[in-house]
DNA sequence: CTTTTTGCAAATGATTTGCATTAAC
DNA sequence: GTTAATGCAAATCATTTGCAAAAAG
């Protein structure tokens, strides 16, 4: 069976294997780019029991790990909502709807990952580049071609 | 005198001239990466009868403008707080310190503006790429190193 | 058996909202 | 004179915190 796979990677990261942090793990591999209410609502389906907190607590304890990437868009007038993905390892970016949110993945546009290798350092020791391309998703894009027509 | 530029920009921009807006957007190009509890301090510091609200809302309208960007850095474990800087036209990018938040500007890696041409852009409308190295700063980076040793 | 994680409920704190007044056009 | 922006104060809502009970090692 392939349902050992989160235990395993739990126990990969020293991490102690919990209900809710398997749950939440399956749940962020199921859902990407879920945020974290999905992502209760998703553990609860299969774990009732769980509180928020819970989540909240393993989604720090996975990302902490590295088993899991945060990403946290700017919503314009919204309350900053986080979201979370599997870290599959590759180095891919994200496109992002500024009127409702969706999120698309994207492979690095230059190659492998030129990114990670600023200019200019400042002397910062990088670890990571993030790239979020800004723009209006083809339904969004529509609609606002639509307002204003009869 | 240079004082009449932010007047200007905000005509410019079709967006009514107010004392708070003006005192924002002078903020604003003041405090590079300043969060929003920054730029009420500043603002009043020069018009101390402004509201935290006033603040608000002129970001917002200047934000809408595109007289002023948006940076919404991610805060491990601390509440997301968004940053502003004074829109300077150019695709620069920035690198943020994931210990203690500080930001640095850094030019494209690539040269002009590549990140806008994404490979695969699912079909939506990218209007602006923003790139975020994540990192430590050298003081962060430091006080890592240090940390361990008698 | 010891340490870590969960659960419960309340606290936190940045940002938003509504409405009357005031300033800008 | 109109319209849009400010001020005031309270509401919101994602996320965090503290402590006792339960589970994992």
């Amino acid at each position: 069976m392939t349902t050992t796979q989160p235990e395993e990677s739990l126990r990969a990261a020293s991490l102690r294997v919990t209900r809710p942090r398997v749950a939440v793990l399956e749940a962020v591999g199921t859902h990407p780019h879920a945020d974290t209410e999905s992502i209760i609502g998703a553990v609860r389906a299969g774990l009732p029991e769980v509180s928020h907190q819970a989540v909240y607590d393993s989604l720090r304890a996975l990302t902490s790990a590295g088993l899991v990437r945060r990403i946290q868009p700017a919503g314009e007038g919204k309350r900053a909502v986080a979201r979370y993905e599997a870290r599959t390892g590759d180095n891919h970016h994200h496109v992002v709807c500024r009127s409702c949110g969706a999120i698309a993945d994207v492979d690095c546009a230059v190659g492998e990952a030129p990114c990670l290798d600023p200019s200019e350092s400042h002397g910062f020791a990088i670890d990571e580049a993030e790239v979020v391309y800004w723009g209006l998703c083809p339904t969004c894009s529509t609609a606002t071609h639509t307002e204003g027509s009869s």
